[in-house]
DNA sequence: GGCCTGACTTTAG
DNA sequence: GCTAAAGCCAGGC
């Protein structure tokens, strides 16, 4: 019980834990949980981190690097602006070398 | 207490 | 290669 306050709240850790300029995504999160199918509720839980504004949720995309949840932001420009603002290049919503700005807490935080 | 939805991903046909 | 469906877990009604 201590050691899980909540799922959510891992998701919380490890989305703060992502650098600037870098981005992720969902499943790689969801996977680094233990739960490789568990996606929606990293998005679920996205949904619910606008009670935390030291989320970067702008830097969390899907798995083809677009920017899925930029219409649950206040703004959804906001979001690319924010990106390209960590000199990440996104165009048409989607996230310019994702692949190569991918940042896996199983690999990079390791 | 049961059904539906949801910021996704993967596997099967 | 594309389309369809299932799987994940939690919250809302």
């Amino acid at each position: 019980m201590s050691n899980k306050e909540s799922f959510f709240q891992d998701v919380y850790e490890v989305v703060k834990l992502i650098p600037s300029g870098r981005v992720t995504s969902y499943g790689v999160i969801a996977a680094y949980l233990g739960s490789p199918r568990g996606a929606r509720m990293v998005g679920w839980a996205m949904n619910n981190a606008h009670t935390d504004p030291s989320i970067p949720a702008h830097r969390v995309v899907n798995r083809q690097g677009l920017l899925t949840g930029k219409g649950h932001f206040s703004d959804p420009n906001e979001m690319q602006r924010l990106l390209e603002a960590e000199g990440i290049r996104v165009e048409n919503d989607q996230v310019k070398e994702f692949k190569k700005l991918l940042w896996d807490p199983s690999e990079e935080l390791l």
